[in-house]
DNA sequence: GTTTATATTTAGATTAATCTAAAAAGAAAT
DNA sequence: ATTTCTTTTTAGATTAATCTAAATATAAAC
C-alpha cells in the first residue's frame, strides 16, 4: 500500500495530468508539454515511465489517463500545494501573487506530519486562497464545497465564501458593489457562455461579468 | 553579485564542507562521502564541478576549501536549516527529533522572502532548536551567541538559553538539578577531555556529566 | 479522397549525479 | 627505506530527465 519516494518530476507529471483531466477532460502530450514547459518528446519519455510505475494508462495518440494509484498520488501533491498556499497567506503573510511559486516549490518536499500540522493550524480547509478545493487526506475532492458564482443556477441563493486572486483594486470594486464574504446573493439570471449575470444582493440588483463571477466562490444556502 | 540557481546536490556539498571546515578544521574526500553518504569518487567528480564554478579550491589528494561566494552559499543553505527548525518547533510544535530532516528537503526550496518572513516571526533568532548559531543574512556567525555549556572557562558564570534535543527524560532530569533556560549558574571546575564539571546553581551545587554539559547552551553573563 | 497541418513518437545526443572496480598517491609502520 | 594501509583519483557504466531533428500517425481542409 505504500509507494516508494518519487521525483519531483514525476509528481509534477502526475499533478499535471489530473489538473488537465479535470479542466480539460483529457491529457494530452501536447497539453502535458504546455503545462510543464517542456517538449513533446520528453512527454512522451516521461510517459513511458509513468506507464512502468503503472501511474497511468496510455493509448498511442491518445493521451494518458491515471491509475488509481496514479490519481492518489496526484490528490496527495495538490493537497500539499494548496494547504501551503493558504498556510502561506494566512500564518506568514506571503503576498497572494507570490504564494503559487512558493508552493510548487514546498509541494514535493513536506512530510505527511508537516502536512497534518498546517491542516490542524488552519481548522482543515476546504479550499485554497484561489478558491479551489483542498482533497482530502483520503483523496476526496469536494467540488461543491466552494463553486465558482458563474456556476451557480438561476434563481438559486448562496452565501460569498472567497474572492479568488484578490488584487486591491478587484477587491474594492467588489466593496462598491456590497460583495463581501458572508454576504447573501441570489442569482437572478445568467446570459449563456460566461456573459453577464444579474445578482440580488441585499435589497439592491447588480450585473457582473462572467469573468469576475467565474473568480467569486460561493456556497449555495441549501448545502448549509 | 547575483548567483545562478543551483541544484539541491551543490548546495548540500557546499554546506557539508562548510560545516567540516568549523567542525574538523578541514573538509577531505572521505569526510564528505561519509557525511553525505555517497561513494568517495562521487565526492572527486563533484569537487571538479564545484571548482569550475568557482565555490571551492581544491588542492588534490589535500581536500577543499570554500571560496568567498562558496562560503555565502553554504551559510544561506545553513540559515535556512537552522531557522526552519526552530520554526517547525515554536510555530508548529513538530517534535523536535524530526524537524531536522524536513528542514534538510525544506531548506533549498524556500525563497528569500519567505525566509524573511519566518525570521521576523521567530524574531530574528540568534540560534536554532540545538543551540546552534544562526548566521545572519550578510553571512556572519555570531559563535559567542550561545556557547556550550563544556566550553565555559572555570570561574565564569553564564545563564542557560537552552538545552539540546530536549528529550523528555533528560528534560526532567536537568529539571532536578535546577538546570533550566534563563537559570544562572557558575562554572567551578571543569575535568580536562570533556569529563564531569561542577557547577553551583543558585545556592546549590552539582556536577555534571561532559556529554551534557555539551548540550546546555549559554550565554556569558558578561556578554549581556 | 488527396492534400495539408498538427500532434505524437522514434532516434540519437547531452547533462548531472551517481555507482563499482582498479590504479595511483600519501601516510603510517616497521 | 621498504612495506602496508588508507585515501584519492581515474576509467567506464548507469539512470533520470531533458533536448533537437526527423519520421510517422491522426485530424482538418479542400
Amino acid at each position: 500500500m505504500e509507494s516508494r519516494p518519487v521525483s519531483q518530476a514525476v509528481e509534477d507529471y502526475v499533478k499535471a495530468i489530473c489538473l488537465l483531466e479535470q479542466q480539460e477532460g483529457k491529457a494530452t502530450t501536447k497539453a502535458l508539454a504546455v503545462a510543464l514547459d517542456v517538449a513533446a518528446p520528453s512527454v512522451t519519455a516521461m510517459i513511458k515511465r509513468l506507464h512502468a510505475m503503472r501511474l497511468v494508462r496510455h493509448t498511442r495518440y491518445r493521451g494518458v489517463a491515471l491509475t488509481p494509484s496514479g490519481r492518489r498520488m496526484a490528490l496527495e501533491v495538490i493537497r500539499h500545494h494548496r494547504l501551503l498556499e493558504l498556510y502561506l497567506v494566512e500564518a506568514l503573510g506571503l503576498p497572494w501573487d507570490q504564494v503559487h511559486e512558493e508552493a510548487e516549490r514546498l509541494e514535493h518536499v513536506i512530510s505527511e506530519e508537516l502536512e497534518e500540522r498546517i491542516a490542524e493550524r488552519l481548522g482543515h480547509p476546504v479550499a485554497d486562497p484561489h478558491g479551489d478545493p483542498i482533497p482530502t487526506k483520503g483523496g476526496e475532492v469536494d467540488q461543491s464545497a466552494y463553486l465558482p458564482l458563474s456556476e451557480l443556477n438561476p434563481g438559486t441563493a448562496a452565501v460569498i465564501k472567497r474572492v479568488a486572486d484578490q488584487a486591491p483594486a478587484k477587491l474594492r470594486y467588489l466593496g462598491d458593489l456590497g460583495l463581501f464574504p458572508e454576504v447573501r446573493v441570489t442569482l437572478l439570471e445568467k446570459a449563456p457562455f460566461g456573459g453577464p449575470m444579474s445578482l440580488e444582493v441585499g435589497e439592491t440588483r447588480c450585473t457582473l461579468g462572467g469573468d469576475l463571477a467565474r473568480q467569486i466562490y460561493v456556497l449555495p444556502v441549501e448545502s448549509l
